[in-house]
DNA sequence: GTCTATATAAGGATAGAC
DNA sequence: GTCTATCCTTATATAGAC
């Protein structure tokens, strides 16, 4: 066990401090609204001890969206072109609820980042998004094509998913405020809710 | 015409160029993100008149959440209980969308404020919107208890419907990522996609 | 009512001691 | 690696002339 590695026990953890601390703070306020003062106390670091880790602001948001961007995406690539269609979908659209339940501060960090019109990511949406998307598309054309799933427009069909789960988080307060009760029955509801209404519009026949 | 009225035409014009110019701002870039120098820019005026108008920036959002915030709520309040139900909340979404393509700036406007967390607004979610939801929330329920609407939790309904809707709006830059084309063939093939995926959850029997 | 100049504060980032 | 002190830029807001 050397210790020529490039990152140390004390090093990682301050780094996961930081990346931790940044998503509380970017997902809350956005890239501008967020300071790095504000970053170092979530993280329990001095100001600057925090840039002796990462080199400015715009670093650790980089960072953030490097560390949380393959989790937030992956649903999209485990829906199954053998399983049965419209259970395949519904699947996926509880998956991205579930990840608006566990996941709200990364679904606000794009949120932010998509609304004040991406600046940040304009290579990903252009890209490896619109792939990604595009792929599972043609999968759903397949599955309408084949009479398996009602005909609808695969790609729109795609934004009513994120945009119907993605609402929990990046709307909560909202959400909250309307309904009352508590997270877990407002969850728990829109579970109810979403799986009822996709089943209903994607069954043929 | 004695002079002697709060408000002469020029002092009109003035606040009229601020507001608007404000509104493009605030909706791109959020509270924190707007600096006072680019509303007085969009406004075209320099900034120390700017405040002469308002006294403050957060005056300046104040202004605008009030004299938006009517309009944006509008549609909610349209919904006819003699027409048909189906027909009258697929109605209700084409308005939304609608609003959508021609208000994209008050979407992102109040979409900016409800994902840092409403900070400005709190007063009116947990007063006028939530009693508004609540209102037609129990209409949609009275139209399923009579067998009209197929069975499907009111609130979220509602929301639902703002999610897609609002999404084209408040994400666009990801819409027109994925889907290129024009504004007006996107706005198209959604109004299509609605329609259709409405029409199926919300028809009974 | 509108301008130039400026006070004042907040925030990003660095210097240099330890 | 971490701290205190500080620099520098940006941004809100005001003073005071015109």
């Amino acid at each position: 066990m050397t210790d020529d590695k490039p990152e140390t026990r004390i090093q990682k953890k301050n780094r996961e401090a930081i990346l931790d601390g940044a998503l509380d703070v970017f997902s809350a306020q956005g890239f501008k609204g967020a300071t790095v003062d504000q970053i170092a106390e979530a993280a329990g670091l001095s100001k600057p001890n925090l840039l002796y880790y990462f080199a400015s602001k715009e670093a650790i948001h980089r960072a953030l969206i490097d560390a949380t961007l393959d989790d937030w995406l992956a649903p999209l690539t485990a829906i199954d072109r053998d399983g049965d269609p419209v259970e395949e979908i519904v699947g996926y659209v509880i998956r991205k609820l579930e990840m608006s339940r566990d996941m709200p501060r990364e679904s606000r960090l794009f949120a932010n980042e998509v609304l004040q019109g991406a600046p940040h990511i304009t290579d990903v949406i252009g890209g490896r998004l619109t792939e990604l998307v595009d792929l599972q598309a043609a999968l759903f054309q397949d599955w309408i094509d084949a009479g398996r799933l009602a005909p609808i427009e695969p790609h729109h069909l795609i934004f009513s998913i994120w945009a119907t789960t993605q609402h929990y988080a990046d709307f909560e307060v909202q959400v909250a405020g309307i309904l009352g009760g508590t997270p877990e029955s407002r969850f728990e509801e829109a579970q109810q809710f979403l799986g009822t209404f996709y089943r209903r519009a994607l069954t043929p026949g």
